[in-house]
DNA sequence: ATGCCATACTTGGTCCAACAAATAAGGGCC
DNA sequence: GGCCCTTATTTGTTGGACCAAGTATGGCAT
C-alpha cells in the first residue's frame, strides 16, 4: 500500500466500531450520502422526493424524514417546502453553529479566545514576512479601510473580524483559517462588546495600519509587538464591573 | 450594560435573522433546550418522553422524534429503548465527526495538518516554558512512556496523539486545546499512516523526550526548532510514491 | 400561434394509529 | 433473600391521512 493510497483511506470508517445495532435512521443517513457519492451529484442538485426515497430504500416515509433531519442539521442538504431536497453548501455554517453551542461566551471565554488569538496571528507573522507579496498587503489595507466607513457597531465587528481573518488566511493554511473562521460568533461578539461602549473604529484602524506597516517593513518583532499588545489591550477591563469598555481585536 | 452582561448575551440570538416561517421541528428543538436550561438539567438527566414532550409542546410524536433526531446529530441527548432521551455529553464529539468529513484526508492536507501543528505547537512553546511546572512536564514523560510499551499501529498512533495533546494541554487554553482535538481524526490517521510502513515508535519515543528535556531546561530556541523538526520530518515523503514512509508526529 | 390563467397534481409539514422490539419494573418461585 | 419470568411502558418503524403551498397542465382569449 502506498502512502498515498494510505493518506486517501476513509476516515469514517474508523469511527464505526459497532457494526450491529444500527438503526433504519442512520443506514438511511449512510446511503443517502453514499447514492449522493456515487450519482456524483453536487451542490444544488435535488434529492429523490421522500416518498420515492422510502420507496428506494425500503422505509417509510416518517423514518426518510427523520434521516433527512439529520442531514439537515449536518449541513448537507437543505429541504424547501414544496420543492424536495437540494444539496447544500451550508455545512461549514453548520459545523461553526455547533461549535459555538459549547463555547457560550463569558468573561473567562473572553480571555481564552483572545489568547488563542495571540498564539495563532503572533505565531503566523513569521510565514507572512517571508511569503506575502506586496499585492497581499495591499488588500489587507483595503480590508482595513472599510472599517472606517461602516458606522453601525454590527457592521464594524464584521469589518474588524474581516481584517484579522484576511491576515490569518496569508499564513496560507487551510485548516488554520478553517479553525479560526469556527470561533467567528465569538470573536464578533467580542468586538461588539469593544465597540458598543464608545466608538473605536479609528483607534483600531491605526492599529491595523501599524500591524501592516510592520509586515510591510519585514519586521517581524515589530509585527509581534503589535499584534500581541492589539490582542490584549482589552483583557485588562475583562472580569470588572468597568464600562471603560474593552478594545476589541 | 455592564461588560459582563454585554459578554453573556446569547450567541444564538443574533444567528436568526429569519423569525418567519420557523417549522414545528425547529421549534421544538428550541424548546427542549430551553427547557434543559430553565430546569438545570445536567448530563445524564432524563427527558420526558416523546408523548410527553409532544403534549407539552402541542406537537405530535413524529415531529417530536424529529426534533431528538436533530439534538441527537448534535451530541446534546442520547436516546435509549424504553429509557428515553438522556443529556449527552458527545456534543464534542459530534462537532468532531462533523469537522472531519469536511476535511477529506489527501496528501495536501496532511502537508496542510502538519503546517497547522507547527505553528501551534511551536507557538506555546513560550508559554509552557514560562508556566509549566515540573510536575506537568514529568506527566509529559509519562504520557511519552505510553508509546513504547504499545504494539499496535492504532494504539501506538493513539498514544502518539496523546502526548502532543498533553503538549497543547500544558498552553492552558481552552480555545486551543478544543482546536487541536478538532483534528484528532485527521493528525490520528496521519500517525497511523507514518507507522504502519515501519515501526518508528522508538525514534518517536527519543524525539519525543529531547522536546521534553528542552521544556525542562527552559531552552526556547532548542524546543522550537526540535519541534519544528518533528512536525517537519515527514512531509517530504509525502506526495511522492516513496515506502520509506514518513515519521509521524 | 401565443400568452395568460384556472385547475389539478405534486410535495413537504404535521399528526394519528398501530404494531414490533427492547427493556425496566414488579411479582412469583426456589 | 436471590433469581427468573411476566408485564407494562417506551422507543423504533411504518402506513395513512390531511393540509398548504408550489408546479405543471390544459384551456381560453387574443
Amino acid at each position: 500500500m502506498t502512502m498515498d493510497a494510505m493518506l486517501f483511506a476513509s476516515l469514517a470508517a474508523d469511527a464505526a466500531p459497532e457494526p450491529a445495532k444500527v438503526s433504519a435512521v442512520d443506514r438511511l443517513v449512510e446511503q443517502v450520502r453514499e447514492m449522493v457519492r456515487e450519482r456524483g451529484l453536487v451542490i444544488g442538485d435535488a434529492l429523490p422526493t421522500e416518498r420515492d426515497l422510502g420507496e428506494q430504500f425500503q422505509a417509510g416515509r416518517n423514518t426518510v424524514r427523520e434521516a433527512l433531519q439529520v442531514l439537515k442539521a449536518y449541513g448537507i442538504v437543505e429541504v424547501r417546502p414544496k420543492v424536495g431536497a437540494v444539496l447544500s453548501d451550508r455545512h461549514e455554517e453548520a459545523v461553526r453553529k455547533l461549535f459555538a453551542f459549547q463555547n457560550d461566551i463569558s468573561p473567562a471565554s473572553f480571555m481564552d479566545v483572545q489568547g488563542y488569538r495571540r498564539i495563532v496571528e503572533a505565531g503566523i507573522g513569521d510565514h507572512i514576512i517571508l511569503h506575502a507579496t506586496p499585492a497581499d498587503l495591499d488588500h489587507l489595507d483595503e480590508v482595513n479601510a472599510r472599517i472606517l466607513v461602516n458606522q453601525g457597531v454590527d457592521e464594524a465587528a464584521r469589518c474588524d473580524f474581516e481584517f484579522h481573518e484576511a491576515l490569518v488566511t496569508l499564513a496560507g493554511n487551510r485548516t488554520l483559517l478553517a479553525n479560526y473562521r469556527l470561533l467567528q460568533p465569538v470573536i464578533t461578539q467580542i468586538m461588539r462588546v469593544g465597540k458598543a461602549t464608545r466608538p473605536v473604529q479609528i483607534d483600531t484602524f491605526e492599529v491595523h495600519a501599524q500591524i501592516i506597516n510592520a509586515l510591510k517593513s519585514r519586521d517581524r518583532v515589530a509585527y509581534t509587538y503589535l499584534i500581541s499588545r492589539h490582542l490584549e489591550y482589552g483583557l485588562q477591563f475583562v472580569g470588572t464591573e468597568s464600562d471603560r469598555g474593552a478594545r476589541s481585536g
